[in-house]
DNA sequence: TTTGTTATTGTGCGTAAAACAATATGAGAC
DNA sequence: GTCTCATATTGTTTTACGCACAATAACAAA
């Protein structure tokens, strides 16, 4: 209740990232290393990709150029999902020096605006070109990052979980056009951490009217070949009033 | 992308709350009026509680102040649901003037944090004491608001109907400690704009452990009296683990 | 043809949602 | 006390889904 008394208080805006990418088998967080700092070896620095939003810049916007320099995926899941705004939030030592070292901000107060965003992680899109300070790393193996940037992942994982419950289509962001069976369970299991079981995800999957069974199998697998299916948006889109309600 | 070149740029960032009441047969939302401004009759100047946050003051706790202020209401349910930060979110001319005459704020931009609330109408709080600009207004008949207010008001509808799936607890703050079938049935009704089969709703309910049948009824009145139920916050939480899931 | 490996499929049970109408109970009128 | 009015309360059937279970089909290589 530290009341300013006039109001011409102006903290500071920043958006933060949370960008998860699905390899195939695990589920990972893109972190950026702090490594402008080169005195500071004890300190893990990592962070979540997020800057300050500019002059005239819709938050909205500003996460969107963030998906797209890190990632360069345009069109991608990408929703704002929770604001942090404790004042306290970047008053630890370390962070601070950071900050004004690397930032060349004074001991600002920073409000961030959270956004979660899900893709697949092509081979070619592993090692962001532009910068090589990236890297993916498992959501289960993070370790400590800057800032509340631990609580923030925390928050998107449970919130992520949430949307697929309402929008199931976010899942097929996960996989290529074309996927097996057994790659859209792996997902599942990868995304609640369980193990589910094949008879009753095969019957229940089939139900729905937007997944759709290919005339093509696997090849040059030393098995019984699985069969393709893939995603219809428009089936999908025609389906949604029944589900959402 | 009309970036400052520097990182100097702060903007403005207020909390926005969606206040919203049952009187026991509509949900009514607080609008504040903008009285201040004597010589524009033609606006509506209606607009939703919200205020700058201080400096060194937590959005959250912003938030709970101003519920505080304009309701007296402690612990009622609190949640930051989605942040509105277009650029022009404040430039038209009506509330631009209303910012420089009544608030003495600048052509300044302003990141918003919204908030949603729920809550009893008791007859005591329809009018907050302290101040009398204050009104209930039905939530299918709320007239053009200030900025973006009836876009805030409008996803915090549709975000609270999300929320009352996955914690049903919530619609019990909106009942007084004793209650009917049928108030909470109505209240189901009103919030999901639709009928409900008397029947499928009293098997239903039942199952709940944390609704308690009271060894009360209804007392004067011209019919058959109904049986009063409460809602137990012991059950309910040890219950939670199982539905959540 | 056999073998190894994975893909695919069916049955039973318990619970819940949805669509239906008849009976019970309180207060007041006669 | 009986009747009437108005609302409270309750049950059955059908259909769908979650969950727990194991046997069979198909592909490639030996």
């Amino acid at each position: 209740m530290n009341k300013t008394g006039n109001n011409s208080f102006y903290p500071h805006v920043s958006v933060d990232c949370v960008l998860l990418g699905y390899s195939g088998d695990s589920l990972q967080v893109l972190l950026l290393e702090k490594n402008l700092v080169e005195n500071h070896a004890s300190f893990s620095g990592l962070k979540l990709p997020g800057r300050l939003i500019y002059d005239n810049e819709d938050p909205d916007r500003a996460a969107q150029s963030l998906l797209s320099e890190w990632v360069g995926v345009r069109y991608a899941y990408l929703k704002q999902f929770k604001v942090f705004g404790d004042p306290d939030r970047t008053s630890r030592p370390q962070d601070l020096n950071w900050l004004q070292e690397a930032v060349d901000l004074k001991i600002g107060r920073i409000v961030t605006v959270a956004y979660l965003s899900l893709f697949r992680i092509t081979s070619r899109k592993i090692q962001p070109a532009a910068n090589l300070s990236a890297r993916w790393c498992p959501v289960n193996e993070v370790p400590n990052l800057a800032f509340d940037h631990n609580q923030i992942l925390k928050d998107a994982l449970i919130e992520i979980r949430k949307n697929i419950r309402l929008d199931p289509s976010i899942i097929y962001r996960l996989l290529p056009a074309k996927f097996t069976l057994l790659e859209l369970r792996r997902l599942y299991e990868v995304m609640y951490d369980q193990t589910i079981d094949v008879r009753n995800f095969h019957k229940k999957v089939k139900r729905s009217p937007y997944l759709v069974a290919l005339d093509e199998k696997e090849e040059n697998v030393p098995h019984r070949a699985a069969r393709y299916y893939r995603f219809d948006k428009v089936s999908y889109n025609r389906h949604l009033g029944l589900t959402t309600l």
